[in-house]
DNA sequence: ATCCCTGCAAAGGGTTTGCAGACGC
DNA sequence: GCGTCTGCAAACCCTTTGCAGGGAT
């Protein structure tokens, strides 16, 4: 009658964390592990202000440098992936415990949508081998329209005047 | 002994890029074609800056509000591919007459290489049907080392201190 | 005590926008 | 002639950077 802790995902990757820090000589310094938590208490995606926000409301203080710097970190030792979903806005997401994955967009309500399919894992491995390249890691991200019935924005082609239609969206990751 | 002329894909557009203007009720401008006709007579991706200057090299006057509302509606209909690889800066492409393919970044020296695979179009087509989205297109990228002997940054893990290493470099793509 | 890391604010760089004049229709 | 498109420059927004003070080692 009792789920697995969702602690127990933040707990590996701040081990994990730890161990990255010193082998690299970095400082473990609290507020590291602060938006580390915060990211591991997390679903989905988010874009740095959305965390950087966050925090804030729970009183913790940061600095949006200091987000920037330890998503960074983060990133670099894989505890975090970066994607970049068309826009101009970084968005990110944990990686520790996560099976890999891939995203669907809607173009229209810009909801996100995650699957996996095995075959992407062959294709990558396959050209890299062909190509004599040592492929570290992929995107794939499928655009299209969602089926939702609340779906926003649908059908809205003309982007010819200046809008802000698609592209003003605050919240663009549900 | 001769090749077929590069122009063909060029008037093919051009045909295209009328009628699409024709029917959207928007105004053929000397410089939307102009604009199309250089993409088209380019190889490889650019950016809006690459592109703008080329033209002003060749003193053709187009402001850069006018490259960035042509490329909007070129990619609009399927004219050019916008890419986002990782950073903060739109690539485009051509697509027409060009076959569909994805692409592998080298994460050192940057360079963007091209492969083809029928699978992708498969995973996509399954995808779709089972989430119930309409797949319009896709973005499938491999990030990774490549083999180049000149590969430059090669092994330049350390994104600790606050370098330009891996993001200030201004022609990413070669 | 050292010097890396944080926080702040300013700078940077790509993209968007407002407005006046030009020109396709 | 009307209304859209262009060109220019300023505004915008995300991200990076410089610097001084603070805290991890």
């Amino acid at each position: 009658m009792q789920q697995a802790p969702p602690q127990s995902n933040l707990e590996s990757a701040r081990m994990i964390f730890m161990a990255y820090l010193e082998r690299k000589s970095l400082r473990k310094t609290p507020e590291r592990f602060a938006i580390l938590e915060e990211i591991y208490n997390r679903a989905d995606h988010f874009d740095v202000d959305e965390l950087y926000v966050s925090m804030k409301n729970k009183n913790y203080q940061v600095s949006r440098a200091t987000v920037y710097n330890t998503l960074d970190v983060l990133v670099d030792c894989d505890l975090v992936t970066k994607h970049q979903f068309g826009k101009n806005l970084a968005q990110y997401e944990k990686s520790y415990g996560y099976r890999q994955h891939d995203h669907l967009i809607c173009t229209d309500c810009h909801k996100v949508m995650e699957f996996c399919d095995p075959r992407v894992q062959n294709i990558q491995n396959m050209v890299g081998d062909m190509l004599k390249f040592n492929v570290m890691h992929h995107s794939l991200i499928f655009y299209g329209a969602c089926a939702r019935d609340n779906c926003e924005n649908r059908g809205s082609t003309d982007r010819q005047t200046r809008s802000k239609d698609a592209q003003g969206v605050q919240n663009p990751v549900g």
